[in-house]
DNA sequence: TAAAGAATTGAACTCCGATTCATTGTTTAA
DNA sequence: TTAAACAATGAATCGGAGTTCAATTCTTTA
């Protein structure tokens, strides 16, 4: 044998690897997936386009590795904000007002992951983290109903339909930008949905 | 002068655009807008591809009044739902009920209309038509903040919220069929609906 | 019937970005 | 140092659906 491969290049391979995701990352935070072709992500990660396809089989499986990286960070964040201190109502307060101010934070990104058309395998990764944030709500709803805290219902519907009123309602806002009314916007969505799971007032 | 359109011809010429329409409206209530190639829309409405082009500049604008007809006859089934007897939360639920059930009574179509990935052009379309649902929904709300049925709210956000929940709940139903559980869903959703409006159990 | 104007046809073309691959450069072990 | 194995390059290729257009057929008026 002639060669095998060392922890150097192991390590400077993985190297590239990230660098890909990076730049993807960074143009699909800019201007979406639209803006995230091979070329540029190529450009950006500075190196050629064939090389990405020696770490990536297809453009489409890149795409869904960065919408799981990003998703997966919004998960994370909304679930964190669901533990620690106060009842139910408090605590699905602090989720969706996490989830609405990165959003709000990063409208380009929020955008291309909530609504830019993108391919259908792209969009089933999409369908996938809709349901992981509505796992992470089904959970506290269901608390919720258990400790009486709020009305009894299907926590499952209830936790999907909270993931579509939070796509929803935040579209216009991130779309078109209207800064002073974003505050009270989330304040209204918020207590829509404490309305909805029938949390006191 | 030699030539000069006559009312049979005009009467021809408009039964091939509506022929264009209904070949195209049939294949996308089928499968979608993917399955809505020009030459599948050709042999549909029996013409040659070509001539689909002295009828509409673009697929995407063919797309787009597609669109618009289906869409249109929607929201003028949730409107008619609203008027009538009944209080503000009556004609809400039959306005809920109304969209749900016809979603679920063609849900390849409804599948289409929602959240099929389209063109940037056809979302447009799509943003436009989620807004007119949603102004059929905010007048409603609006009168039941005024007569005092539901709770003070911002009736814009509310309503666009709802929308939200309609097509976020009815995702899983349109996609994987289970018919058991669908009756139950419905009534979830509207039931949520109500609770979000802050309508009186 | 003739001639002009219009509509239709569908095979060929276009477009454009993803993907390929022959070539060049790099790393390893003997 | 050398050869084998691998990695990187980027111009050329590919694919496939939308679109075009020269040829043909149809319609109208004189």
């Amino acid at each position: 044998m002639a060669y095998r491969e060392t922890a150097l290049v192991r390590a400077r391979k993985d190297g590239v690897r990230v660098a890909i995701l990076e730049a993807a990352r960074a143009l699909v935070g800019q201007g979406g997936f639209r803006a995230a072709q091979m070329s540029a992500v190529a450009a950006g990660a500075g190196v050629a386009t064939g090389t990405i396809y020696r770490y990536f089989p297809t453009q489409i499986e890149l795409f869904a590795e960065v919408f799981r990286d990003n998703s997966q960070r919004e998960v994370e964040a909304m679930l964190a904000a669901t533990v620690g201190d106060g009842n139910c109502a408090l605590r699905l307060n602090r989720a969706l007002a996490m989830f609405i101010s990165r959003a709000l934070r990063n409208r380009r990104l929020a955008y291309a992951l909530i609504a830019e058309p993108v391919d259908p395998q792209v969009e089933a990764e999409r369908l996938r983290y809709r349901q992981a944030y509505a796992l992470v709500l089904e959970k506290l709803v269901q608390e919720g109903i258990v400790s009486g805290e709020f009305a009894p219902q299907d926590a499952h519907v209830t936790a999907t339909a909270l993931v579509g009123v939070l796509g929803e309602a935040l579209l216009g806002p991130l779309l078109h930008s209207v800064p002073t009314a974003r505050e009270s916007v989330a304040d209204s969505i918020i207590a829509l949905c404490l309305r909805a799971v029938g949390a006191e007032a």
